[in-house]
DNA sequence: ACATGATAGACAACCTGGTTCACTATCTAG
DNA sequence: CTAGATAGTGAACCAGGTTGTCTATCATGT
């Protein structure tokens, strides 16, 4: 059986291939004046998207409790990447935004990522390229979002 | 630029497809008599090896500090997957051994990830899962081994 | 109108896995 | 046989996660 390469090979590597991504898009990023992000901030930021969220919503998003959420908040908070306001609607949900900063570290991801994606079309070819992202759609859950994974390798 | 899939995602998939076979697996080791086994563990165990290693070689393998592989060491000797012997050769280390619990769960692994690779096979086709495999060959470190994983996601 | 229940946030205590700093014991070379 | 490198350990700390508890504030049903 799979002669061709262990089935460990197969997890590794698609770790591997993550890290590297991410890895890059940190490089990137910290050159464009984010040296202090880290890969879950960037998660966060983008989980807690343009219109804002509140700590209870962005632990159900994220997979985690809201403490958790409350202090991934309070960190980002610290480092200038989002605000937190009271709602005028209810005055128990304070609403978490991104502040210009914040946006701009996002924008910019998204940006690196876009040029890291052409890269790996350029080295493996467009088409390939589709292919395994197909390929990696039907075998991942649709979600996307819900993945609980600040953390779960540590955690489980 | 990339109409098709905004650049964010292709590292998503790889960690989601990453997760999805690491959570099958410890399902499947959980019903083989290994309920207590995490992710992180099968890791290190596959770094130890079946000659053995010490704290500082684990250490350097894992890239992490020599403190850090010794708790880790430390919490699989605990549940039983490893031993400690002094090295005859050299007082000062001590040999870290994988025992036959370990090494059960070790070969279980090996079959169930060869398993999970075959049903990748089956669902995407060999010879879509050599190319994707092939792929990140191609755009991942040869290494494989020394990755700085366990726990870079919370601390990077 | 108001009591009851659900919800938002915060605090405390604890766990894991990682870090740095410091120290001892032992090996290895000059 | 001393000086320097190396193996292991301990302590203090950090980040991110958990559970459990508590208060303040909605929201609802009678």
């Amino acid at each position: 059986m799979s002669s061709e390469s262990p089935g460990f090979e197969l997890p590794l590597r698609l770790l591997l291939a993550f890290r590297v991504l991410i890895d890059e898009l940190h490089t990137e990023l910290g050159r464009q004046g984010h040296p202090d992000i880290r890969p879950m901030h960037g998660f966060v930021m983008q989980a807690i998207g343009p219109h804002g969220t509140t700590a209870v919503e962005l632990g159900r998003t994220l997979g985690v409790t809201k403490q958790a959420a409350g202090k991934t908040i309070e960190t980002l908070e610290r480092i200038g990447y989002v605000q937190r306001a009271p709602d005028p609607h209810d005055t128990r949900r304070k609403v978490v935004r991104l502040t210009p900063y914040g946006l701009d570290a996002l924008t910019r991801s998204a940006r690196i990522f876009d040029d890291l994606r052409a890269n790996w079309a350029a080295e493996l070819g467009a088409d390939r390229l589709q292919a395994l992202e197909s390929d990696l759609r039907k075998m991942t859950p649709a979600t996307l979002w819900r993945l609980d994974t600040p953390g779960w390798f540590g955690t489980l």
